[in-house]
DNA sequence: GGCGTCACGATATAGTATCACGCGACGTGA
DNA sequence: TCACGTCGCGTGATACTATATCGTGACGCC
């Protein structure tokens, strides 16, 4: 439940580094986007094409996965894969922008839902240590930490 | 590829824990452990149903999915969660036994598909460190690596 | 103006997972 | 021994997630 005024901005920096990538978000994507952000948890696709056909009625499936995976080519959104369901990137702009594949983590609250990113380097480094250790060259990971959030565990 | 005679010690230890736990590995979910250690890959539910039906022609999904259910219960398998696919667990028997939750995490080749299972403790730490610093209560987490293993790297 | 690319509409289908009902096998205690 | 409860599983339907395929109009570029 961010604020309208912070999506937004969101919206705007998100077009401009579309912009600065030579692509192009699109009203449609600039929608299914600020539907992502306008959500607390992440949000599943169908749910995403519900409220999407209230303005366009045609919309079909293929209609809201090409939104997501321009979103996802361009790292505005992330899936997350527990939950089948895609949540805005909060990680951009503190030195980075918006990295393709930028290392990160999410924290999933079982008892309400509420999933924050972080990214943490030390659980990053660890990671590129174990895969390496294996002979394994990493290219991407998906760390997904499920529990209970500050909010829901001292209530 | 596992040998045979693994794959039959793998079941009949697997059976022994669920006795100790009060618990029935029942013909059907040997069989689809059974299948699972079959593979070297993670299979869907889906295969591991066709499979199924080889000799139980009434399967359906809900008879996998129990037997899935009751296997990921009792920590004979995992979800890989970024293929939608299972794999037995290999982490047993090295000091924990099946543990119901035991931390690992996978090395998935993008190549060839190969999963290997890890079980390394600093990013278990690292990952508890960071849920830690943000106030959240880390209860289970998962971590699937993507990238090209050893044996596709070097060819 | 012809051409390629891109974004999107529209229909169909594939792949993953769960619900709901029922029934027979088994153990337990009256 | 029989009534009862639980468990494992069969069976059919359905929900949820994702992709394939074809068409079409807009736009930029020589």
């Amino acid at each position: 439940m961010t604020a309208t005024i912070s999506r937004e901005q969101q919206l705007n920096e998100a077009e401009a580094a579309c912009l600065r990538r030579g692509a192009k978000l699109t009203p449609l994507r600039r929608q299914v986007l600020d539907l992502i952000l306008a959500s607390d948890s992440p949000v599943g696709a169908y749910a995403l094409l519900d409220r999407l056909k209230a303005d366009r009625p045609g919309a079909a499936p293929p209609t809201v996965y090409r939104a997501l995976d321009f979103l996802l080519e361009h790292g505005l959104i992330h899936k997350v894969e527990r939950l089948n369901a895609f949540i805005g990137c909060t990680e951009s702009g503190h030195g980075h922008g918006h990295d393709h594949d930028h290392p990160h983590q999410f924290l999933i609250c079982r008892r309400c839902g509420a999933t924050v990113e972080i990214a943490d380097h030390a659980v990053a480094d660890a990671i590129a240590a174990a895969a390496t250790r294996a002979g394994f060259t990493a290219v991407e990971a998906t760390v997904e930490i499920e529990g209970i959030c500050a909010r829901c565990g001292t209530a």
